[in-house]
DNA sequence: CAAACTCCCTGTTAGC
DNA sequence: TGCTAACAGGGAGTTT
């Protein structure tokens, strides 16, 4: 499941294999990708325009297009359960679940690729219409502690959930939520008030941490402008019952606000952290 | 306002 | 072994 870091990897690699070129023409094989505007409207807007800049914002994929005489406009991508894209030669036959393609002007195309055909496309003329509601950056500087500690304070629910809201933080998913508060032996259904400014510090230290280390695993460019595909391998997630790593308690999965959960009911302590006390 | 649930989908997996 | 049913999950939308 595409989380911030596998993002993060495919903007590089969309990067590295767009920039400047011009889309010549759209086929889309599933309507319901295109979110908007409707994908009849969408084929006939996109022509023409050139890429010009390739980013993230959060999960979702933010590419700046621009055309001469023509306003602005961007493509937005997020790429939900099982979508994924390849930039390959037209001449390529079509893989089993591709939904749109973007023809480019130098022998290629963009394939938007996705089994579960929850990801979705977007052509708007300000990302803000689609990005708008969307929370703080986990690896920017200026989210402080401090700011995540007041924004944790005005929520009562579980921190697990708080961590999945887009709209307090961009970008963390399942996976990456259970290993940090793993990291930084937060309990997952801890009442995001009720942390501590040194424990809010250690679970933003850690979500950082893990997420450094995901997109360095994910996508590795090693000089030749080619994206290596590399596997983060997960601590808690996907491992209930296995020992765990830290103190051999066999991990536990519950459900949190209809997510799977996995966490150690060992080290990762419910009250406010003991370690502060006995240090 | 927030928490809880529903829906969209299909590959994978558990159960028989 | 082969089949079916349950499950997973991001996020928008709806209900409580």
């Amino acid at each position: 499941m595409p989380e911030l870091p596998e993002v993060e990897s495919t903007v590089q690699y969309l990067r590295e294999r767009m920039l400047g070129l011009r889309i010549t023409e759209a086929t889309v094989l599933w309507a319901r990708t295109i979110d908007r505007p409707s994908h009849a409207t969408f084929r006939k807007q996109i022509g023409g325009y050139s890429v010009h800049d390739v980013s993230r914002r959060g999960k979702y994929i933010v590419i700046e297009l621009a055309k001469r005489g023509q306003p602005q406009r961007f493509l937005l991508g997020h790429l939900r359960m099982s979508g994924s894209v390849d930039v390959i030669s037209q001449a390529a036959p079509l893989a089993k679940h591709d939904r749109v393609v973007l023809k480019l002007d130098n022998g290629k195309e963009l394939r938007f690729n996705d089994p579960r055909k929850f990801g979705r496309l977007y052509l708007v003329s300000s990302p803000q219409t689609v990005l708008g509601k969307l929370g703080l950056e986990p690896l920017e500087d200026s989210l402080s502690v401090e700011l995540l500690y007041e924004r944790l304070q005005r929520k009562r629910g579980a921190i697990k959930s708080i961590l999945l809201d887009q709209t307090i933080l961009a970008g963390v998913g399942n996976i990456y939520a259970d290993e940090c508060l793993w990291r930084s032996r937060v309990h997952p259904l801890r009442r995001a008030c009720s942390l501590s400014g040194s424990e809010v510090e250690r679970l933003l230290g850690e979500l950082r941490g893990t997420l450094q280390e995901a997109i360095k695993a994910n996508g590795t460019d090693f000089g030749d402008g080619v994206i290596h595909e590399g596997l983060y391998v997960p601590r808690v997630y996907g491992r209930d019952g296995e020992p765990c790593q830290r103190c051999q308690s066999p991990i536990k999965r519950i459900v949190v606000g209809q997510r799977g959960t996995h966490f150690c009911p060992n080290c990762q302590t419910r009250r406010k952290s003991r370690s502060l006390l006995s240090r």
